[in-house]
RNA sequence: GCGCCCAUAGCUCAGCUGGAUAGAGCAACGGUUUUCUAAACCGUCGGUCUCAGGUUCGAAUCCUGAUGGGCGUACCA
């Protein structure tokens, strides 16, 4: 399992990754004191700007065994490790901190053994088998922001393992059933007039989610219709008039309730201050109590006081409940609904009409989506759909009786009880035999096992499945499944947009093509007025222009933390200066560009190049830490970190490109020769880190 | 009610195996091009790291509690 692994990365400590200093400090401090301690108890840090030295050891634990000043003990390792290690040419200490100068033959060194190989950074095959699950889209709309990122994520982690030396197989579970995609088949089948996408001109994805929305606009109708002629209408039965006129007279009575109590307290609350005033009305406005109560029980010793705002609140409670549970009785009750579900019960028995208008319109939508896919850059080894795998997991919950994990309560439902690990009952069968979402998840899991024998499995899907995934994975590993051990949920934030959450209802939501395209076009507009393309064809500057677009929006979705929220303003968050992915591709164009120029024959050496620039030395030390970055970023399943790595080395190398002398002007063949293979593998290195998150860099721009 | 996640500069984010004066970008202001791509570089401004306790020589980082925001707690998927 990755989480076994030791490395442990930090930002501050990755660039220095310099075994032989632990080394020799451990041994610094047998000869010293007399004491031996492990490696792992000595920590390495790059030094900070304003001190002279590259690495940083904290000599503040020493101090309890050297029975000396931090600073006293620093000057005696330090003195130590001058003279036993000829990589050392110096050192300072400040308070509890040894500075240690490294010679720049240890760095010219490394960049020569190392560095500049052209395989450094692709890590030894470990072995491994990973199985990344992203995308698994529903087939009833259209991809949006949502989507992209958990595309991103899933392709960009994908890359990662396979960087990190994992043999991976990305998959697609594609929820291709359900009441959802009967909706817009029902909705087509009423409304559509025989509409394609060939004839209507329309992405096949987007014409499907096109008849989900008129279905629900449609049963918005009837809803309202239902709600305003109760008890006269036709629309529902009379079972579910009667059940909805129960639900209204629970909730005529509370509301009953809190009207006489709040009239009766009033003047008892309008005494115990504006504060509690106001928090009364609001009660009122927004349908809660819980502020009101809380205030009145700070300020009032008064309990008869205290029990009516209470009983306020729990009638409150009852009547949001009751109308929850009124509205779905009456959405359920319409007859598009009853009808949507009267077709997924034909279709779950193989009714040859419904399931050809499945497949073709289930055949447009894949269409469609293969383009948004290609479009982002990503693919997939192998596609489940849940059409094959919905009824798998039965076999798993006999299993699972047998061996006294479930039990079965009396209506013959089946279940697992989680208390004991924090959790709750859960439902894994329902009495009637048909499966529930987990059952056929558990059947899932068992078959992707069976197909690939993959030692992990990551799932990508966001942060409102968490509960979800953990008794998931608890209930395999309770199945005694050995391979549960590896199963990971890659659970990432909602993407927000400045008004608030996206909502398909309320049309907020931002459609995926519809994002490429702007983002495309705002790189033109950005490259045209730059005006530095000449030369090229007008296919190469399409080209071009969606590849520093696509890098902008990739950047920005990836440079976050999965598990935060991410908050994307379509107007103003995908930038193309500082901290962009299209910076990033600048720099890597720079270079490339300089390497061209110059004519570089990659065998000519720098034999006599013995004093680095300050920045060539930072230089170093970023490429040194690309390996143990990728290590990290494997372990964390973070993109992000790949993202803040490669933005700090470009930003270095940009720094090194404006102060040091230009390269193309060098007489010096050493000094030239040098900057121009550092500046090379810097941008293989830019190239390769763009490459995990699947970002492309162009040659010029 | 219970559970999980998040909180760092005006905004978007880094930093978290505990270590020096908490870093970037954007925004604002100023500077750099007869030097290889100015999508760059440099400077100024900007912070009670949500709050309160605790552990420690040392806490943005670990622990406890609170506050605020999000999500979940379905015989939906």
């Amino acid at each position: 399992m990755l989480q076994d692994s030791v490395q442990v990365y930090s930002l501050k400590s990755y660039f220095c990754r310099m075994n032989f200093i632990i080394e020799q400090t451990v041994s610094a401090i047998k000869t010293l004191y007399g004491v031996e301690i492990g490696e792992s108890e000595i920590s390495l840090q790059q030094t900070r700007r304003e001190f002279e030295g590259q690495v940083t050891i904290v000599t503040f634990p020493f101090t309890r065994f050297s029975r000396k000043s931090p600073e006293q003990t620093g000057q005696e390792i330090g003195a130590y490790l001058l003279a036993s290690t000829p990589e050392i040419s110096g050192f300072n200490t400040i308070k509890g901190f040894l500075n240690l100068v490294i010679s720049d033959r240890y760095w010219i060194g490394l960049f020569n053994d190392k560095l500049s190989r052209a395989d450094y950074g692709q890590l030894a095959p470990n072995g491994k088998k990973v199985m990344v699950e992203y995308s698994s889209p529903n087939t009833n709309k259209p991809l949006h922001l949502g989507h992209v990122r958990n595309n991103l994520l899933g392709f960009s982690v994908a890359e990662i393992l396979k960087a990190a030396g994992y043999e991976v197989i990305r998959t697609n579970l594609v929820n291709d059933r359900g009441i959802h995609i009967c909706k817009s088949m029902l909705a087509w089948q009423q409304f559509g007039n025989g509409e394609t996408p060939a004839n209507a001109h329309i992405k096949g994805d987007h014409l499907v989610g096109k008849y989900y929305v008129r279905f629900e606009a449609e049963i918005k109708e009837q809803i309202a219709e239902i709600k305003n002629n109760l008890t006269s209408t036709s629309l529902i039965s009379n079972e579910t008039r009667n059940a909805v006129l129960s639900k209204e007279s629970v909730i005529k009575k509370n509301k009953a309730i809190i009207n006489y109590t709040v009239t009766s307290i009033a003047p008892a609350i309008r005494e115990l201050g504006p504060d509690a005033e106001i928090r009364l009305e609001t009660a009122l406005d927004n349908a809660n109590f819980k502020p009101l109560l809380d205030v009145v029980r700070k300020k009032s010793p008064d309990k008869k006081l205290i029990e009516a705002v209470s009983q306020c609140n729990e009638s409150q409670k009852v009547i949001s409940e009751a109308e929850e549970i009124k509205n779905e009785l009456v959405r359920n009750g319409t007859p598009l609904m009853r009808e949507a579900q009267q077709m997924l019960r034909k279709w779950e028995a193989g009714d040859e009409e419904v399931i050809n208008l499945w497949k073709m319109m289930n055949d447009w939508v894949y269409a469609g989506f293969e383009e948004t896919y290609r479009n982002l850059g990503v693919a997939f080894e192998k596609f489940y759909y849940e059409s094959d795998t919905y009824l798998l997991g039965k076999d798993l919950i006999q299993e699972g009786l047998e061996k006294d994990v479930f039990f079965k309560k009396d209506d013959g439902s089946v279940w697992i009880d989680l208390t004991a690990e924090g959790l709750d009952q859960k439902l894994v069968l329902r009495a009637d035999g048909t499966s529930v979402y987990i059952t056929q998840d558990l059947g899932t899991a068992q078959l992707k096992y069976d197909d690939f024998g993959m030692d992990e499995s990551i799932y990508v899907v966001g942060n409102e499945q968490d509960y979800h995934f953990k008794v998931l994975f608890l209930i395999l590993s309770k199945l005694g499944k050995t391979w549960a051990k590896g199963l990971y949920h890659l659970s990432y934030g909602m993407v927000d947009l400045p008004s608030g959450k996206m909502k398909s209802r309320e049309g907020t939501v931002v459609d995926a093509d519809d994002l490429i395209r702007e983002m495309t076009e705002t790189a033109t507009q950005y490259t045209e007025e730059s005006g530095r393309l000449d030369g090229f064809s007008p296919e190469e500057k399409q080209e071009l222009h969606q590849m520093i677009g696509l890098a902008a929006l990739k950047y920005f979705l990836l440079k976050v933390e999965p598990q935060k929220r991410l908050l994307f303003d379509p107007k103003e968050s995908v930038e193309f200066q500082g901290h962009t992915g299209p910076f990033i591709q600048y720099s890597h164009a720079r270079i490339r560009s300089l390497v061209a120029k110059a004519n570089y024959d990659e065998n000519s050496g720098w034999n006599g190049y013995e004093t680095l620039l300050p920045e060539e030395r930072e230089l170093i030390l970023a490429l040194n830490g690309y390996p143990a970055m990728l290590e990290a970023a494997a372990k964390d399943h973070s993109p992000a970190m790949v993202a803040n790595y490669v933005y700090e080395l470009a930003r270095l190398y940009n720094k090194f490109y404006h102060d040091a002398p230009p390269i193309l002007k060098t007489e010096d063949a050493a000094s030239r020769n040098f900057r121009l293979r550092l500046s090379l593998v810097v941008g293989a290195i830019i190239k390769r880190c763009m490459g995990l998150m699947g970002i492309g860099v162009p040659e010029r721009m």
